[in-house]
DNA sequence: CCCAAGTATCTCGACATCAAGATATCCAGT
DNA sequence: ACTGGATATCTTGATGTCGAGATACTTGGG
């Protein structure tokens, strides 16, 4: 099995055979990929009323759990987006009724962003449709296979993760 | 090591225990960490004067080798952004004196983008950059590590660029 | 030769994102 | 207390991207 990124490789390799290109190798494939599953979750949410973005915060809010809240600081971490984009976020979910803004009762600078009841459904239904979307296209690889994978992805995000 | 997905899928677990959230293992962390690469790119581009989206453009084209064309419907599929998203990165860089638009000779609907020597160099440069860059984040793994890391991921790449 | 369907590119308007800076609040050291 | 530096969030302006539709050309069947 072939993809564009072998042709890419080997693009470079005639072009520029004096430079080393196996990063691509590793590197393009998780940025091609990542893009595919945009579109592919982009759809798969639309079946819910739902943007990609919309799915991140609601999601957030409903992992962490009863009573459903976070600062936009905490949401800006899990979400990897710009303060900016984040305040534009809960203001449009706000104004979906997906979300609400409470102030922070122990500073007051702080806001916390709470997930109303129609916003906890949606997060759920969608995540079980992603989910399934997701199954599907993991089908190509075993349990074993998935375990690797992930094992080895791990090692290239954890340290992005750890310094912040 | 831990990162965080680790974290994301306990709290899954935690929260919704009858759900199989194990998909998100893999396709969270190449979501995160494409988001990260692309981040860690931009910086790196900056030092030679180049966003993310010339560079995707710049390099289709030295790929392509001499003449260094492309149509922009071949550069549609290579970068996986919209006509109109190619247009006008095509007037960018137009504009900066990187490429140049000539009429396709065998048909009239279409068009050449074609690299200048200026565009060229750029593309040289910043792919020595790049790679400089992408083989440190790589260091964590074993040259073994990388390429079944690369022969898993091909797996699920592939299905997409198969389709188109 | 003509027409319909297909293809290649471009246009346009809406929108999400980012970076940088503004504002308000907290906190540690004096 | 006070002050300077950190922190949390929001504001603003510029920009890149998308989706849908417009335009121009090609191609194959009758």
């Amino acid at each position: 099995m072939e993809d564009e990124v072998d042709r890419l490789v080997a693009a470079w390799r005639r072009e520029r055979p004096d430079l080393d290109v196996e990063p691509l190798e590793v590197l393009s494939r998780v940025s091609r990929l990542a893009r595919h599953l945009d579109r592919a979750r982009r759809t798969a949410f639309a079946e819910h009323g739902l943007e990609p973005w919309e799915f991140d915060v609601l999601t957030a809010l409903r992992r962490a759990g009863s009573p459903y809240q976070l600062s936009p600081g905490q949401l800006l971490t899990q979400t990897l987006v710009t303060s900016g984009t984040m305040t534009n976020r809960i203001d449009r979910l706000t104004g979906k009724n997906l979300v609400r803004r409470l102030p922070d009762p122990d500073d007051r600078r702080g806001v916390l962003v709470r997930l109303t009841d129609d916003g906890r459904d949606k997060a759920d239904q969608a995540l079980a449709g992603l989910l399934a979307h997701e199954r599907e296209l993991l089908a190509q690889l075993s349990s074993d296979q998935q375990g690797e994978l992930a094992a080895l992805l791990r090692c290239l995000v954890a340290p992005f993760d750890q310094a912040g």
